[in-house]
DNA sequence: CGGCGTACATAACAAGTGTTAGGTATCTAC
DNA sequence: GTAGATACCTAACACTTGTTATGTACGCCG
């Protein structure tokens, strides 16, 4: 059995060149050919660690969650309605990798409405978002920093206000600076304060 | 200068195709074919009502935006937060039509996102759709049912949430049924009463 | 009725698409 | 050193894409 490449260290380059082709072309310019020669290589390559374009977009789609993941700051030492603000700041386009990362996310959602399969992860990966955001939500709550009532109408809420901003900041980065974007999540967060 | 049919008529027709392909297959799906066979004709008619593929995806968006505005009730005899409320109501897919206008806009964020022009388009779009909400948060500052404060701040934030709201109603149409869209936005801005 | 310009079908075009099949080099294991 | 498997290139495949040119039918104006 041999191994003279790192299979999964070139299986992360191919995703690194997809990734760029989606930063750059969104989803409608995800190709093979595309991916194959951002990475200076042949379609023969691509299809070699992924057998189908639909694994290589399922694959990049996990890739953004990844992605997002790990750009989220650390809501360590944080609880309630400070570490809810830290969260949700996260998943700004702040900074250029924030950027790229949203813009591969909504560009996702053309091929994500119109194929059933991507449709029911990304449906997935919002709920996801969501239990995720809930605990700190109801700590707020308790922290009276929240008002009362169904926590999981106030984290669709709190998710919808985020990601509206993430579209509107997008199309018009600069009407929606960094400052402005970060004043706007506070206001609203104080606003909802009992 | 002969005028055997009704260019203008015709055109619509072509319209309502591309419409069609849209609702069904997103932006990624549409292509000249697929909207000639759509009306049961050849790319050839296509062309001749819109000389490029560009210019199509440019009526297209019009076309949503158009929609949009007819689609959103009356605020007639409203005013201040009624008339938001009623305003951001119409916005939502709450009815087959709402789903199809919206499925067909957050598809074309992709597209959008990529091509500069388009991206412009859609910005502009952003900014007339929040002129028009502006004079209604400003009534309702009046009328303090909403909290003071810079009010194309607080435009902003509920366009956000707006959106935000639809694109989860989108990906996942149990978890929000109509009663629950309106309740949440209904919700949203009574939490926001001073 | 003859000519002209519009409306559209037909069809070809070059380019780009995902997929698949050899082919070759190179490493490991024995 | 030989066998076998992996990594990757080359190249072809069958389509689909947007665009363009050609042909034809037909209503209007003279």
């Amino acid at each position: 059995m041999p191994a003279k490449v790192d299979h999964e260290a070139r299986r992360r380059d191919v995703s690194a060149a997809v990734w760029r082709v989606l930063a750059t072309e969104g989803f409608g310019g995800l190709t093979l050919r595309a991916v194959a020669t951002e990475m200076g290589a042949t379609t023969g390559l691509v299809t070699h660690y992924f057998p189908s374009k639909q694994a290589l977009i399922v694959h990049a789609l996990e890739l953004a969650e990844a992605r997002t993941r790990e750009l989220v700051p650390s809501i360590e030492g944080l609880r309630g309605l400070a570490a809810l603000q830290q969260a949700l700041a996260g998943v700004l386009p702040l900074n250029p990798e924030g950027t790229e990362i949203n813009r591969v996310w909504v560009s996702s959602w053309d091929v994500a409405l119109a194929d059933p399969a991507l449709h029911a992860l990304e449906k997935a990966r919002y709920k996801r978002w969501r239990a995720r955001l809930k605990p700190l939500v109801e700590q707020a709550q308790q922290d009276n920093d929240l008002p009362p009532g169904n926590p999981d109408d106030l984290v669709a809420s709190l998710a919808a206000f985020t990601h509206g901003l993430v579209v509107q900041a997008l199309f018009d980065p600069r009407a929606f600076s960094h400052k402005r974007q970060l004043h706007l999540l506070k206001t609203h967060l104080e606003a909802l304060r009992p």
